[in-house]
DNA sequence: TTGATGTGCAACTATGTAGTTGCATTTTAA
DNA sequence: TTAAAATGCAACTACATAGTTGCACATCAA
C-alpha cells in the first residue's frame, strides 16, 4: 500500500467537493460509465464532468478505459483505503494523546 | 455518533489543505496551542492560521477555551473518526461492487 | 459516404479560497 | 496607570477552482 503524503493529499481534495463525490457514486452504482452518460445524469456539462474525472484520476480513484469511441471510467478503491487508514490512524493518535493529557490531569502516573 | 453528509463534506474540505493538516498535527502534539503561538511555529500570519482554525472548528475537529487574554486550541478526535468511518464502509462498498462484476465476467452465479 | 454520436482542446467568466496588512479592543503585569 | 501582548474585525490582493461555450476531430452505423 502506498502511503506517502501526497497519495492522501489528493485523494482528500477529489473527495472534498460533493459534485465528485456523486459522480464517484454513479461511476461505482454502474460499473463503467462515459462522461457523456455522466452529464445526463447530473446538473453540469460534459465538459466540467470531464474536469473532475481528470481530477479523481489523479487521485487514483478512477480510471479510463478507452473502447472504440467511447472512454468507460470504473472505481478504484486501493487509494480510497489508504487514505481511509490514515485517516483512521490519526483520529488513533489525537485519542490516545487525549487520554495521555486526561491522565496527566488527574495526577496518575503514565 | 453523527454520520449525516454535511458533518463528512466539512471535514473533508478541512483535511484537503496541506497548511490546515499542519495545524492540526501541531495542535495535536502540543495539547493545548494558541493561534498566535502557532503563527509562530508556521511560515504564514497569524490572522491566516485564525482562519484555518475557524474552518476547523466549523468542521468540529478543533475547539477553542478561552483563557484570560488567549484563546487556546485543542484537537477534539470524533468527527475524525466519524469520517474514517465513512470513507472505509465507502472503500468496502467499492471493494463488493468490483468483486460482483468479476463473478459476473467469469459467468459465476452470485 | 454521410450524418450522428462521442471525445478532445481552448478560451473565457465568475466565484471561492488563501493570504496579507492595518487598526481597534482587551487583558496582563510592572 | 501604562506599556506590552493577545485577540478581533475589516478591507484588500492574488490565485485556484468550477463551470460554461464553441469548435475540431474521431468513430460508428445506415
Amino acid at each position: 500500500m502506498n502511503m506517502d503524503g501526497e497519495t492522501v493529499d489528493k485523494v482528500l481534495v477529489a473527495l472534498a467537493n460533493p459534485a465528485r463525490r456523486g459522480i464517484l457514486n454513479e461511476i461505482a452504482a454502474k460499473g463503467q460509465v462515459t462522461a457523456t452518460t455522466l452529464a445526463d445524469r447530473v446538473t453540469i456539462s460534459r465538459q466540467a464532468v470531464i474536469k473532475h474525472l481528470d481530477v479523481l484520476k489523479d487521485a487514483g480513484l478512477v480510471t479510463g478505459r478507452h473502447i472504440g469511441r467511447e472512454v468507460r471510467y470504473s472505481v478504484l478503491p486501493e487509494q480510497l483505503g489508504v487514505t481511509a487508514a490514515w485517516m483512521k490512524n490519526l483520529s488513533r493518535q489525537w485519542d490516545r494523546r487525549l487520554v495521555s493529557i486526561k491522565r496527566l490531569a488527574e495526577g496518575k502516573k503514565d
